[in-house]
RNA sequence: GGCCCGUUGGUCAAGAGGUUAAGACAUCGCCCUUUCACGGCGGAAUCAUGGGUUCAAUUCCCGUACGGGUCACCA
């Protein structure tokens, strides 16, 4: 096996992409290629309840549209395969057995049942070692099995003592071995547990650096004694900080549904971009050495990043800058690609008059998520109840009675328009104020109001008026004049 | 509850034993303007707390509070 640095994203086919299992994903994949090293995708589906059809294909989705390319994974072998644990059973049972044979671990028959009446009111208790000295052979548990009965293997941990370890980013992290439990290395079902064969296939896949989050802070000690059994030499761990949300009532818990679209998917549907995804998530929880610079494509992010930067903190999920980083990669946007994305969901609602071409392109510097377009255009699609006076503007000096005439005046005038455009529409209503000795912006304000029908629009008058077309927007008019008069 | 980890503005965060404690989002004000947005300028706002160590601590140590994680035949 090479020394070269080599990580891995081991994540479980649940169908569904957690933002903060993306954010491991890629910590684990910018350290391995921060340093040219390899990096490995290895399917954890050892819980045979929870298995989902098509969660792989989620998987290999979503590290192919952020850019995390593995070198090693299913359909991709390196030489470590396979990358799929429910393949790989007969090799745990292999070190299983071994490590029985050095007395390390022992079967266990407890039932459920008795396991259960151990626990506390909370759940909150584990297993007693009532096994640990029994030595069942192999023959024994193949009876017991026979017969009917539960059998798993369990490790033996160490009833004295401290076992400690050095975190990269937590530092030493020191746990009395009786706060260790002899825990289930394969279950009764014959698959291993992931306490288990993660440690074998990460030792297999020549794993140099383990990294994911921080709720395996507290059960590394019991991994750095499997490694220890085995005589193998421990990873270098890197703990992650949790991704946290905040509730309406400011209350901070690990970041899940109740707290918004967790999962890439589902910001990717709400019409995020991959790339400003990855970018803000990079940012929550790391942070670049010797730059206030916050923008950063996956080989930037691949140069600059090391672990010094990562913090030891839970960070809170921050929608509000989620939007900003996503509105400022929409912008950057080339006009044609943005309309590809765009024009659809206005296509989709926007009747067959309106200039949706031109919709879009007003839109392009106001949404935050493409979904949000659909928020936006209510005034399109239907001619809004006018809530209020809109036509009083103390800046414009406009009031419903001087509206009533501006609209009056121009509405022959926009009939003559014989090219519906927005600097035509512009230039003839500006002629109009001149001659009337009035602001511009107060003609502008009346034809927009009458037209949008609404307090803020993403346009101003002329604009508006261009992607409803002549028709619509002279209906609209007349429309308003009558509701005026 | 036991154990483990954490705590710089509302949020992400830089930072160092001596600084005017960066920057970004959000927020507020002003400018630009055909409303809004974009863009430009400016403001308000932070070192959880108590004790040490030190000439000096937000930075180092200990306690407290608060937050989180973990104690599964889930990963």
């Amino acid at each position: 096996m090479s020394n070269k640095v080599t990580t891995r994203f081991a994540p479980s086919p649940t169908g569904f992409m957690h933002i903060g299992n993306l954010r491991t994903a890629l910590y684990s994949y910018l350290l391995s290629k921060s340093q040219g090293g390899n990096f490995i995708l290895r399917i954890e589906d050892t819980d045979q309840e929870r298995l989902v059809e098509g969660a792989v294909d989620v998987i290999l989705d979503t590290l192919k549209s952020t850019g995390i390319e593995y070198d090693e994974g299913p359909a991709k072998d390196g030489g470590h395969g396979p990358y799929i644990q429910s393949e790989r059973l007969p090799i745990y049972k292999e070190y299983a057995e071994k490590l029985i044979a050095d007395g390390h671990a022992y079967y266990c028959f407890c039932s459920k049942e008795r396991l259960d009446s151990l626990k506390d009111e909370n759940g909150i208790g584990g297993y007693d070692g009532f096994c640990r000295d029994k030595n069942y052979t192999a023959e024994d548990a193949a009876r017991h099995k026979a017969e009917g009965g539960n059998v798993v293997i369990r490790q033996k941990m160490p009833t004295e003592g401290k076992t400690a370890y050095v975190d990269v980013v937590y530092g030493e992290v020191e746990i009395d071995n009786t706060e260790l439990r002899d825990q289930i290395l394969i279950k009764d079902d014959g698959y291993p547990t992931y306490n288990f064969c993660h440690i074998v296939d990460d030792y297999l896949m020549g794993v140099t650096h383990v990294v994911r989050g921080n709720e395996y802070l507290t059960s590394t000690p019991k991994y750095c004694l499997l490694y220890d059994a085995f005589g193998w030499d421990r990873p270098t761990y890197v703990h992650l900080p949790l991704l946290m949300g905040k509730d309406d009532e400011g209350k901070v818990s690990k970041l899940s549904k109740r707290h918004g679209a967790v999962s890439f998917h589902d910001l990717v549907n709400d019409g995020y971009l991959p790339e400003a995804i990855v970018n803000y998530i990079a940012l929550l929880g790391w942070c670049p050495k010797d730059t206030n610079e916050e923008f950063f494509t996956m080989d930037e992010l691949k140069a600059n990043f090391s672990i010094e930067g990562l913090s030891k903190s839970p960070a809170v999920f921050d929608y509000e800058k989620l939007k900003w980083f996503n509105s400022e990669y929409i912008k950057k946007l080339p006009e044609d690609v943005y309309a590809e994305k765009a024009l659809p969901i206005l296509d989709g609602i926007c009747e067959s008059y309106i200039n949706t071409k031109k919709l879009s392109a007003l839109l392009h510097t106001r949404i935050s998520y493409f979904n949000e377009i659909k928020d936006m255009i209510g005034f399109v699609t239907s001619r809004l109840p006018m809530e209020g006076d809109l036509y009083t503007n103390k800046k414009n000096k406009t009031t419903p009675e001087n509206c009533l005439e501006v609209l009056v005046d121009c509405l022959p005038i926009l009939e003559a328009v014989e090219s519906w455009d927005n600097d035509t529409l512009f230039a003839v209503l500006k002629e109009y104020a001149a001659s009337k000795e009035k602001k511009a912006g107060a003609v502008m304000w009346t034809i927009r109001v009458a037209v949008g029908r609404q307090a803020v629009t993403p346009g101003g008058a002329t604009e508006l008026m261009e992607v409803f077309g002549k028709e619509e927007s002279i209906g609209r008019i007349k429309q308003a004049i009558e509701e005026l008069a």
